[in-house]
DNA sequence: GACCTAGTTTGAATCGTTCCAATCTATCCC
DNA sequence: GGGATAGATTGGAACGATTCAAACTAGGTC
């Protein structure tokens, strides 16, 4: 049906390695049947059969992207750097969307094995630890992304979490904020936790005397609308006891506002709110998100780039963690203490 | 390195095609051959080879996408359509994000097809009608996605664009609006131009004497940023001559939003603004967006499942095209028109 | 003119499956 | 017992690319 090697071959008047030479290593081949071979090829339209490449040498260029919600622009963003890295290297990414859901992303694995995938980027959910061991056994690159996870051995991604959390509660500690609220996702989240760590930390490097008080709300999916129906709940049943909310993500805190407005408080007058990854539409929201911005777009890059340099070189490799710093990013949802 | 049918076939004390019956054909085989040859599997842990496989059949369960802005929310709502179809028929999805550069998009299609998909869902940039041929002329599904192309023979899923524009235009009619710009993408997708005959339509019906008059921007990326830049260069020479605003989608409306705010102009009560896609952050917009409702999941799944059934049915297959409709939702971007 | 050498090109083997024609083995009937 | 038949199994030819040892060129040297 399609295409091959051999009739481009006919068509240029050469043999079969030499097409595969000149494709493979041009250097080889004299000038003059080069460009013969390449006029073949492209008359032809010919593009080589990656099932029969990979069955010859066992190695596929194809990696598998697992991540819980594609629908948040932080995930959009970091996929779009690791299909340009992919590309960039000659390799494509299977999308894998997982909704936040152990079994999905079971069944992804699954999938993906079966694709013969050479490496899977994941941001895992909470309990995936088995499978992931599973794969790593089976050697395939794995490189874990923005969720870094104790006991896997296999590179990782991620953003200074407990930095991050420290800028948050400063910036909200110097606008003189002292009673706090957390509204964030499940606690075994490692991120979660890496932020309040954070968060702590901040407080006994800052507040010697005048501690704030920190109050938590845990919601099981990150999105606007788990977010504001929690906070719906929770102010009226225990009132405004806090003047600022630190947010999960950028969508929860978009939740957070939502629900504020609904319930007739003002947002940053009455709260102030501060956001996580800032998304693009921080700026375009209704009360622009002061957040804390991640290199998102980095962040997919530099992951791919780790995983494909395990795929090529996977007796010289060594697991690598890459941090990236976390920034603060001051809009108009923060403002100072009143009350 | 990996286990073959032929270690089975070793193992089990028959042949290889016995080996390859048992996989592929169980009722031909004795009772008795089948449950040894089914021990030697367990026992070896065998899988079989998806690339020999596909080289010898020539068929993926493999399918591309070809998205021009994967952080459009738009496009990652679409995305999981086409990723939940594709995984509950077995079947995979390559991420191909172009923005909006044929260049790309021409690079995407050859990786897809040296891959071997077994079908493409793509949203065409404006030129890509002759690579698109040639996928169809290959024998890979096709199936294009929210833009209509003319003279490409294939399966498509799209929405009612001339509808959408008529609901647009009726709506700021129906407030008052006489002035409306249009700050949309380059003329030459169809899209675009379906839009703008729906809204030539509208007015032709309703209005027959007191016609509206209509001025338009176009911009290349339709994008927040350049939507914003685009719209304040031409206040700044021409004034403000429109009371309402007609976006291409949802992404130029926050651009919109954003250039009048610098520009010291309040949205609705100077200009009421009107988007496309209703993306779920319209509602949390520094104004709440009033856009034009597409079914974006939905959308994707269509798709996706009517590539699907080409790939598996390609004898039987005619080409179908599936059009939703769209929906007006209003918000607090757009009211009466006072000037 | 014989012999090297470096630069090119070739051909055959190989990867793991599937498919099909050919072979083998019982079984049954006249 | 010979022949036909159906059922079970086998072996080998693809599929399309890569790789590598072998073969073929020209030049250049002695």
């Amino acid at each position: 049906m399609s295409i091959s090697i051999k009739n481009v071959a006919q068509k240029a008047g050469v043999s079969l390695g030499t097409v595969s030479n000149a494709i493979n290593r041009p250097e080889l081949l004299a000038p003059e049947t080069l460009r013969k071979v390449q006029k073949a090829i492209d008359a032809l339209g010919f593009v080589p059969n990656a099932s029969a490449r990979t069955l010859r040498d066992g190695k596929t260029r194809v990696l598998g992207l697992i991540v819980p919600d594609i629908s948040n622009p932080f995930f959009a963003e970091l996929s779009k750097g690791v299909s340009d890295a992919a590309l960039a290297a000659g390799y494509v990414v299977i999308l894998c969307n997982t909704d936040e859901n152990s079994d999905k992303e079971e069944k992804y694995i699954g999938v993906l094995a079966s694709q013969n995938v050479r490496g899977i980027l994941i941001t895992p959910a909470r309990d995936s630890n088995k499978s992931l061991a599973a794969i790593a056994s089976r050697g395939i690159g794995l490189a874990l992304v923005d969720r870094a996870i104790t006991g896997i051995n296999a590179c990782s991604v991620a953003v200074d979490d407990a930095r991050g959390g420290a800028l948050a509660l400063k910036h909200l500690w110097e606008l003189g904020h002292r009673k706090i609220l957390l509204l964030t996702g499940a606690a075994d989240i490692p991120q979660v936790d890496a932020r309040e760590k954070g968060i702590n930390a901040a407080i006994l490097e800052i507040a010697k005397i005048d501690r704030p008080t920190i109050k938590k709300i845990q919601i099981q999916q990150m999105s606007t609308t788990s977010a504001a129906k929690a906070l719906t709940e929770y102010v009226l049943e225990n009132g405004l006891d806090f003047t600022a909310i630190i947010c999960g993500n950028d969508l929860v805190a978009l939740g957070a506002i939502r629900s504020l407005k609904e319930l007739n408080h003002q947002v940053p007058q009455d709260v102030s709110i501060i956001g996580y990854d800032d998304i693009d539409f921080a700026v375009s929201a209704t009360v622009p998100l002061t957040s804390i911005a991640q290199p998102k777009y980095q962040l997919g890059l530099a992951a791919a780039e780790l995983v494909i340099e395990e795929c090529e070189n996977p007796a010289s490799h060594v697991h690598k963690t890459i941090v990236f710093q976390p920034q603060l990013v001051v809009r108009e949802s923060t403002t100072n203490a009143k009350r």
